[in-house]
DNA sequence: CTTGACATTCGAACTAGTTAGTACATTTTA
DNA sequence: TAAAATGTACTAACTAGTTCGAATGTCAAG
């Protein structure tokens, strides 16, 4: 009969679950782990409340299913990067301006980070997936340090995790304080010409870092 | 009579109202702004759950009295600083020092501030008393610039709010991130070493970018 | 020094709304 | 036919905020 109004369901699985964790992302994104809410979720997504825990087991498991989702997701940026055929400063400026691009246009992962800190790592630190990340930005760094001290255009012998650190906290923070920092000092940091200076600020500061003379430019 | 059990009660609102402050401080910045609960900071304090609404109305109301606690307590520290005195790389080494041992020691207020950029800095707005800080701050830096301009200890024409989120940012996030990018990179970021290095670090890289000429340091 | 008005404090039970999580039934797929 | 996937309605627990009924401290005016 037609009692069934046809509407020609589809298990797809896989579907599904990436339906759930697009909503949940944004969801978690916005108001926090404790602040979000599995209803609110459930509301915008083709399916269920009843999916979720199917999946996802809790909220805490979707939450940690979220994060894990956001940190693949980088990954796969960097690794696209062909840095060792540029000269040593072209390709940090290369590297930085691709952390700048990133970060900027995926708020939602950073707010995700914050979150994560405000709960002292602790899911992070059940995930092996996410642990084992990142290390590949730190060779990249510590090579272009190395040939920039070969050749002459770097004096400096910084640590790679310390300036991929000078490197983060600047992108980051232009995104994770964009509300608070935009406020007090009435500034909307997304307008273009303000990305664009920032973008170039940031690696001029590394550059000019890595060039200066290991005793503090107080010395020149 | 000994009916009264002579516990000898002195109304102290202020203190009374200053310990609900430092306990819903700490409960706000470890577990945010909906993961806080007010039972649990009424269970911690002198006090009870009746004056926490007796003095503050709401959770919301509550949350706002300890950010603007907050904030106000930093106001004090930079504008006890003497820094026309200095010559204009000691003066901002010197504030740059003063910023960085602030965010070091000052956890629960970098915390909130992370929980507040969540919220999209919804309650901050609501604060005048917020709003009109730190501004001083950015008075203080464009000085510096323009005596280090003056008498050539620097080259390049810097915004002073840019070089202020510069400054910020790397302060911000050694203690924000703290405990993903310890748990990423296998770093404890409160050791005193690293601390040492940081603290030089970013003060370095700040004055070389701003001694660097304004082409970018790759113009050199 | 007294008095009266008002602010502060106590405490504990109570409620109304919310919310994470579940039971049970049904449909799809293979 | 069995396992996976889905839908609906429910529940048990939690939690912000309230209510009631006091007792006690403070301070200025008389």
């Amino acid at each position: 009969m037609a009692e069934r109004q046809g509407n020609g369901r589809k298990n797809d699985p896989q579907r599904t679950q990436e339906d759930i964790l697009a909503v949940a992302t944004e969801e978690f994104s916005t108001h926090g782990l404790a602040g979000a809410r599995v209803d609110a979720i459930a509301e915008r997504t083709r399916t269920s409340k009843r999916m979720i825990y199917y999946y996802f087991g809790s909220k805490e498991g979707l939450y940690l299913a979220v994060l894990e989702r956001s940190y693949r997701r980088i990954r796969t940026l960097e690794a696209d990067l062909e840095l060792a055929n540029l000269p040593p400063e072209m390709a940090l400026r290369t590297l930085i301006e691709t952390t700048f691009d990133h970060d900027e246009s995926n708020p939602d992962f950073v707010r995700l980070v914050s979150i994560e800190n405000i709960h002292h790592a602790a899911h992070m630190l059940r995930s092996e997936a996410i642990r084992e990340l990142n290390v590949s930005v730190i060779q990249m760094i510590e090579g272009i340090i190395a040939r920039g001290l070969a050749d002459g255009t770097f004096r400096r012998k910084a640590d790679p995790i310390d300036v991929h650190m000078l490197i983060s906290a600047f992108c980051f923070f232009r995104v994770s304080n964009r509300y608070t920092f935009g406020t007090i000092f009435r500034r909307d940091l997304s307008e273009k010409a303000t990305i664009e200076r920032h973008r170039s600020m940031i690696a001029d500061a590394v550059i000019s870092y890595l060039k200066s003379p290991e005793g503090g430019p107080a010395s020149t």
